[in-house]
DNA sequence: GATGAATGAGATTTCATTCAT
DNA sequence: AATGAATGAAATCTCATTCAT
């Protein structure tokens, strides 16, 4: 029987193309991760994935939209992970915690996924800028919606709902920027991280809705 | 009328070596800022800049090396510009709220600056990781400092300084990312995004301080 | 018609790699020996190998390689043409007798060989030396085997054997240096060269193996 | 005072034109010599001279014209060396090993000379026939008329006169290979060399004269 | 379905050379 | 006499992409 593993050398075993394209955009995210959308190959995919390059251009089409499938994808796949988690009958801090602590959990696992989607989806711009926004407006808004929740429970102040959307964008960032911190400290835990981000933002959030607000005081 | 304008065809003006310097790098800094490190071509820089490419390499070297320069550049002036806002005769807080209007007014100033600081050197990576490392640093110290001196002044839990630097970069991750918001809302004040940050996060900080910690409920 | 020849425009017609390896290294040779390694471009060989760049760097590498294998190529080609032509089962004489023969018939024939092995190589050195040396000491080899198996035939005098490389390097610059002069004495034949060499040197060794050896008389 | 010397920085002290020539002239050789002809560029003459560019341009013109008058001025200083120790008064063996001698001598002091000389031009080829074309025909004079001497002195055989000059061509290129190979083993002397090359040639030139002729015997 | 063969186009970089002071 | 400033032109190499089997 003819190989069908990857190393398999001369013409690959023919497989349902649902099959290929997964080989494919494993591959590809692999490699886009491992060098960047630039200086990512189609000939490196093409090997790491064991299939020729007019396969690819085939069934995944070119450079471009290649990189905007494999944003797709993993973009799905981390918002899925992170929602999993997050239980809706619990109150919002702990849902945040739970958000924060899976997303962590996601991306110990996971650097890749995050890499790509992250660094270089921004650095690269232009072109991506629709898989981008949807991708970072999934998680605002799953931020969003709990700050707002919380505050409309607890009677909040106009601070608050007039920026929500704003300290989300915030709260989010300093998320990401903490997995990227996180890969310089291996020894941290997920739940090290996601306490930090709650004791930084959550604390403040409630002053907030409490009508404790800071004012500079010149 | 002989032009002098960098648009000028022909061969340029003689200029001293100090003056083409800074053509160069403020249209490699153009040039960078608008199409990222790999899609921007010495050849758009050197039109740019009205300058030939051999000039360019003489003057600031290859690639690499001129998009080093634009960083280190860039870095400099976004963090003399901030330094130069914040006063250490104030409260903790204030300083710190001085430091975040001057970044966005900054920010609100040179997009470009910001453009190139952040997105490409992060994207690039590798061969940029000491510069990009510096200038990192150096927010991440600015705040540290902050909040460490402020924790000391008032007795602070181990939570904080145990964790300071993870803050640091947590606040630095929200400044940046509300930076990058702020281009699809150009309504908003830097004041409003000081302020922001500062309520996020300050009153998180004096709850740590005086031993208030959020802890999962489960 | 549809051209299949190396001058043919438009797409090449596909072929099996190995021919056009054979190809292109036969330019490579041509062009190399023609112009020298440097003043080759690497346009021209593709232009002459009637094949595109790309196709050159995938099957034979960039410039320096090409090289190499240039020379690795022809220096098996000439050693083999010598090697063919020495018989083992004659005397010493005879033998080298048989090797420059052969030499010289072969670097009449394939001039281009000769160019592109001895000059070129020996110029451009460094980055070469490996395949240079390779070749220089083949051919010295073959000499000091011979020389030597001479001289312990007839109990040979300390001077040779002591000196036996340095003789048989002199002895084969003597041939370069006169398979250069052929070229500009093109009406001499290849027998006449390798009788010249003999006369010059093979007495020499006879005389020196007999213990006759020349000393300055001051 | 301004400084003199190549490493004075800022504009150089008015100089006679034969002094900067002769300066230039220096750095090109050592230049050419170490990197080639081609690897050597006029940016590192113009620097190991301590001499802005143009004037070496208006000095000694252009790269090409450079190097043949490097090639031309040493090129006289060895066969000057070489001549300078030939007495005519000794019988022919003692000429040629005087020069043989002496040839070595001069090798040993300035490797970078013999470098540019032989390699460099003999590689460069083309431009520069005339150049190498009159340095080697001076050698083989030399040694020609050595050996035509010699010969008419001793009623000399046929042979020898009808190939006078591929003999000599031939010596030189043993003098000249073996010179090379010296750089590989430098704890030999220059009297070995020469001895060497006397042991290999001068007993064969004389039996030839003396009529002992070598011949296939097949 | 699958691929080896093939290329157009363009990127970076380096040099020899000259102009203008 | 002397040079800093400036460039045209070309060389090497790489890559995304397609053709033909």
């Amino acid at each position: 029987m003819a190989e069908v593993t990857p190393s398999g050398r001369g013409r690959a075993k023919r497989l349902p193309r649902q099959v290929r394209e997964k080989q494919i955009l494993d591959a590809a995210v692999e490699v886009f991760a491992a060098h960047g959308y630039y200086a990512a190959s189609m000939d490196s995919v093409s090997e790491t994935a064991g299939v020729s390059k007019p396969m690819i251009y085939d069934y995944l089409g070119a450079k471009e939209e290649l990189f905007a499938q494999c944003i797709r994808r993993e973009a799905d796949r981390i918002v899925t992970a992170v929602q999993h988690e997050v239980r809706t009958d619990v109150p919002a801090d702990m849902q945040l915690w739970h958000g924060l602590r899976a997303f962590y959990e996601f991306v110990g696992q996971h650097r890749q996924s995050w890499n790509v989607l992250h660094r270089q989806a921004l650095a690269v711009g232009g072109a991506f800028a629709d898989e981008i926004g949807l991708m970072r407006s999934k998680g605002v808004d799953m931020v969003s919606r709990l700050v707002i929740s919380a505050g409309s429970h607890q009677g909040l102040g106009g601070q608050v709902r007039q920026s929500g959307e704003a300290m989300s964008v915030a709260l989010v960032g300093a998320a990401e920027s903490l997995a990227d911190w996180w890969l310089d400290h291996p020894d941290v835990t997920p739940e090290n991280l996601a306490s930090y981000l709650m004791n930084l933002t959550w604390l403040g959030f409630n002053d907030l809705m409490a009508g404790e607000v800071w004012r500079p005081s010149e």
